[in-house]
DNA sequence: ACACAATGTTGACATTGTCAAGATAAAACA
DNA sequence: TGTTTTATCTTGACAATGTCAACATTGTGT
């Protein structure tokens, strides 16, 4: 393993994590997958023996970050109730924590094609977007335990993650600017 | 004006609008100076007469949509009563339906540095997002008008806008699927 | 041991952003 | 008016990049 370096045996993985690395570093702009070959100490050309163009690498590194971001999620509310209420403020409170730790990822994530394909349901679907699950979830328990109907279930979640994502869009941009703290308004914008 | 072709005459304009036209065609993904100024009919680099870099051109596009945004939403307001709370609920639809129309834009106008950049405050500030600042005036208005304080009427405003964009983002990405009509949903998104 | 598939390398080409040097027209000025 | 200055445009050049083709190397299964 370290006397042949033809082989990298751990290319594709490394090639997403590197390309992740200088996401965070420099930015989606910054990034070639030529840069990210050299970072792999490969050719500039290997990453094509495993991804069939950039756009299918950036996609990697999306599901990459998503299935981190649905992992967060879900540590957020480890153990706790699902049928209680107050579950899915937690959960929006670890949605904006998670792209204040990581601002670069927000753009990055929500953008794109063939990204972030969510169906909106409370109903489990094959492949749905994982982040979004972890919501769906926790809105499917809270509609049967309280005998809401599967309209109403629905029009909680999706009420839920918008007003979510609106808030951290605007919490998160760097070119949105607040004169004093953000924690004053956080309860009028999730409520 | 037409027996000489050296000079343009009118070339800034024009790059901004065939840009736009690119992107309304084929996203941002395939815009290129090279190509706006073929289809301004003028050589590759004479674009650098006007703008000093690709991003200072895709700058005074996404000034250049937003302004048409804020005319937008100036003219679903038009002539109705600001201190009339309904008002706000009028701006708010008409924010959707920009994006309705022009669906590309969202993505392109909020994206990137430098753009969009907005001071959230009730008082007027020079230079402020002009979309933004079609709200402000509503909320500035409705909170003299109801004897709000500064940071109620300001809550309100951050409030407005934090939910509509997340509710647009939602309905207009080509990644996200309804099984049914928004239109049951919306009024549970903004109020 | 041998054939095949997977993986990696180099060379090549088109596209693109960007700059420098020079051409041309318009505007300012004497 | 004629000249000079400035704004605008063109061509040529170069580096970075995405991508492919041809070939090299290694691991795998028969």
């Amino acid at each position: 393993m370290e006397k042949t370096n033809y082989h990298h045996g751990n290319l594709r993985s490394e090639l997403i994590e590197k390309a992740i690395a200088i996401v965070n570093e420099e930015g989606e702009q910054g990034l070639s997958i030529r840069r990210v070959a050299g970072d792999c100490g490969v050719s500039y050309a290997a990453p094509y023996a495993h991804f069939k163009n950039k756009e299918e690498l950036l996609l990697a590194c999306r599901e990459y970050v998503s299935k981190q971001f649905a992992d967060y999620l879900e540590n957020s509310i480890a153990g706790k109730d699902s049928t209680n209420p107050e579950t899915l403020n937690v959960l929006g409170n670890a949605y904006l924590e998670f792209f204040r730790l990581h601002p670069v990822y927000f753009n990055f994530v929500f953008h794109g094609k063939e990204t972030c394909k969510m169906i909106l349901t409370l109903d489990e679907v094959e492949g749905n977007y994982p982040p979004f699950e972890v919501f769906r979830k926790v809105c499917l328990a809270l509609t049967e335990r309280h005998g809401l109907t599967k309209k109403q279930g629905l029009a909680r979640l999706i009420k839920c993650w918008s007003r979510v994502h609106g808030a951290t869009a605007l919490i998160i941009s760097p070119n949105v600017e607040l004169h004093g703290d953000w924690s004053e308004y956080l309860k009028t914008l999730y409520d």
